[in-house]
DNA sequence: CAAAAAAGTTGCTAAAATAAAAACTTTTAA
DNA sequence: TTAAAAGTTTTTATTTTAGCAACTTTTTTG
């Protein structure tokens, strides 16, 4: 379901009509018409406008499938390989690698706030 | 604070490069630049792609405030989250983490082995 | 420090997308 | 059934964008 449809979908849930929706965020009856058929691009503005007007966030919108929202699907099968790796040590373990990787990180950020404001001295 | 600004907030506070965004989300670079300068309008689908990038919800950009996230503790992160943060690190630190992780999940596979199979005499 | 590389910005114009009115079709209600 | 309302489509003038290349700024390197 593209996001079109969605907002197509909740709106008749909602029992509006769609000069209403285009009134509100400011467009032609026509070009809004367009919107819901996908036959023009929706900003990003627009969208918050709509979400505003529907009393709904972006998100419930985007995630909108007629039910309930739904998970979110991780991709990189490289970083949750590491990931699992990692977990797969025991508490222990893992809290030392944690620890390591905040003093590392910590240490950069230093190394990184010296090189911008100190070393331009 | 305007949607273009978040955006670039955040890119900058994640320590991206404009041009990678870009890539993700399939724009030029010279179009990525007039994004983050409101020189160019946002596509709801654009901002989807841009959340997704960043780890982050549409709301979370759309909410984000500008405030500085407080200093880093990994173990509050989600496992994407984990993962960029050990990206952040310089390539010999990184390797120092996984050649630690290496050497912890050899030494917990001989102790499960132990376990198992030695100890039971 | 200066040179070089990387990152980001801007100007350009052909191409693509949009606005808005009005004509048109479909749905709703009488 | 037909009149009104809602939604869609067509059209053309106008606006916006793409993507390259030139340019400036920032960062890195020798």
């Amino acid at each position: 379901m593209n996001l079109a449809d969605k907002i197509k979908s909740i709106r008749e849930e909602k029992n509006f009509k769609q000069v209403e929706v285009a009134s509100h965020i400011g467009v032609d009856k026509s070009a809004y018409s367009k919107i819901e058929k996908g036959l023009r691009a929706i900003m990003a503005e627009e969208l918050q406008k709509i979400a505003q007007f529907f009393n709904l966030t972006t998100d419930q919108i985007i995630n909108y499938d007629g039910k309930v929202p739904k998970e979110v699907i991780i991709e990189d099968k490289t970083a949750v390989e590491q990931i699992r790796l990692i977990q797969q040590l025991g508490e222990e373990d893992r809290q030392t690698i944690f620890r390591l990787i905040d003093k590392m990180l910590t240490n950069k950020k230093f190394k990184d706030f010296f090189q911008k404001n100190i070393a331009a001295l």
